[in-house]
DNA sequence: ATATGATGTTTAATCGTTTAAACAAATTTT
DNA sequence: AAAATTTGTTTAAACGATTAAACATCATAT
């Protein structure tokens, strides 16, 4: 019952515990003989031995595991990444601890330490407002670190995150071609750059036809009554746009216009930022900017495995195309 | 730059490489003298001393890690059953590793094997269909486990859900208020008894009023085109209440019976076994039987727990109850 | 004065691997 | 036939912690 050791194998083939570790990990090919190398297969068989990696990473000092800090693990943005870059690190023989961040930077430094104290590799990092003095910390250790989704200016350091500026300047040609003029954009109050970009996209993507936009920024800590009150005033303002500048944002935006009466897209066009699966029940075509959710977890899991085996690797920063489209509203036969 | 150990402490405080870690450790705190303690504490102070959890889940065999292996990481179920459990685990000190068997038997003994490879201190999985081997397996070499969502009546071992068929049968009562008589049950075509259960219970739970219940199962492998048949054709044939069997079918089943016209609740009433986000986005009430996700978590990893602490625990079965309710839908002031 | 006990600290083995270095035996080169 | 090389295998140290046991030193009881 107790656990098959080398030492098991080598006793029941003969031979020394090193030899076995030798046929195990393939090395010295060439200096085995035939003959022991198969009784030892055999006895490894025979004895159904499984190797202590736990033994294995600590004598190595390689763990092949990686942390990987989201902001919200409840978010499908963040679930969905998280299986994506869980099977790119299965593929390559690594496992992934997840830890949900909350948005804290207290909790986000918290969960670094306790990931760096179980030896991780590396790191894929959705780093929350006011981490980057851990970050900084973790470049200075050489720590490979991929920072995803979001951006910090002041350092410089491995990232994967999509154009939000550019998406969200394109996105208002929509409204422009729906004939929409009177823009709301509805953000987060925040530091976060990525987020704010999207702000200044939006903002800057104004046409000449359109009037000044209105900006409202909701705090993340209370978004339904925030949001309820925001959408009961614009409402009263003649607003013909909405931009919502995050997925969560979309969906409580989009529960509160339908309690004011909004007909959307005839009288008010929305366009979100990322998207959830309640978006495709919704039974009018809303607009999403789509994150390439699948290239991102894939890039930034590459790009940490390439840090991993060369730690001196250039500093690499990815920034990826989203896409426009809108949702295909279930239409009903009555 | 390279990590601190307990060597360098030792040094630096000038003792032994044991004290250190006694004093680390609370252990022998009344022989050792005042002075000592603090300078050791000092030393590690000073060094940022971080103790390697590899090296002492190495020595004292225990990781303080459990392997946490759902059915599918992108269903909403699964991804906040994982925060639960890993706040919970948290908060006992332990990590958890998240897998998803994506309900292949294969991939689920994969999955374990690796995890045990990592020696995980324990297991809660929600073990998919054909994984009995694997589970008498683990029960045979005494590795703590719970089976959280399932249960597999050959297998005696521990185990947290809730009442599925109890659940069911009473949902039927909720038909009979609004006088529906005329039940369509929909399921998945599975062994998997918790979900068989759910159709016995909603097929023993009609009432003398109701006729014989159609019952039609859904691949799981083709939810949306088996869906789109089966409701089509119901809808011709005086269904006026369905009973989704899970939350994927009711999403699914809802978006094929809004396309077909189905006006709801008037004509057809629906009932759902749990629910998503996206049930609250649909414009009218649909009934829903709640699963105590929180408690399910908690209790899940507690038992583990226990059964960590003491391996000879007597298996326990948890059952818990559900609640029913409506979903509050979004009323357009239209 | 000597045995006994308490106090404070160190020694050394151990966990299961990996891997450089040493070694012995067989084979090839001089 | 001695030297050098190749082939096949073993020895032993190391990774960073834990912990039982040993060891001093000092205080107290006899």
């Amino acid at each position: 019952m107790a656990k098959v050791t080398l030492q098991d194998v080598a006793a029941k083939a003969g031979v020394s515990i090193a030899l076995v570790s030798y046929v195990l990990n393939g090395v010295k090919k060439d200096r085995i003989s035939k003959e022991t190398a198969e009784r030892i297969q055999q006895a490894i068989k025979e004895l159904d031995y499984r190797p202590n990696y736990l033994a294995r990473s600590f004598k190595k000092k390689k763990t092949f595991n990686i942390g990987l800090l989201v902001a919200d693990i409840a978010n499908p943005f963040s679930s969905q990444l998280a299986r994506i870059v869980g099977n790119e690190a299965e593929a390559a023989g690594y496992t992934i601890t997840i830890g949900s961040s909350d948005e804290s930077a207290t909790r986000f430094e918290k969960l670094v330490r306790s990931s760096l104290d179980r030896q991780v590799d590396g790191f894929i990092l959705a780093a929350p407002e006011g981490s980057e003095s851990i970050l900084e910390y973790l470049k200075n250790e050489h720590i490979p670190v991929v920072i995803i989704d979001r951006y910090f200016p002041t350092i410089k350091i491995n990232s994967v995150a999509v154009d939000n500026y550019e998406s969200s300047r394109c996105a208002m040609d929509e409204f422009a071609k729906l004939g929409k003029t009177n823009i709301a954009i509805i953000g987060y109050q925040t530091q976060l750059h990525h987020l704010n970009d999207r702000i200044r996209g939006a903002v800057e993507g104004m046409h000449p036809a359109m009037v000044e936009p209105i900006i409202k920024y909701i705090s993340e800590a209370n978004i339904e009554a925030d949001m309820e009150d925001t959408i009961g005033l614009l409402m009263h303002q003649g607003i013909n746009g909405f931009f919502f500048a995050s997925n969560k944002l979309g969906e409580s935006g989009l529960r509160h216009l339908i309690t004011n009466g909004a007909r959307i897209p005839d009288d008010i066009a929305v366009i979100s930022f990322d998207g959830t699966d309640a978006y495709n029940f919704y039974p009018n075509a809303i607009g999403c900017i789509r994150q390439p959710l699948a290239e991102m977890g894939s890039q930034a899991f590459q790009l940490l495995l390439k840090q991993i085996e060369n730690p001196s690797m250039p500093v690499k920063q990815i920034v990826l195309k989203t896409s426009f489209s809108y949702t295909k509203p279930i239409k009903s036969q009555l």
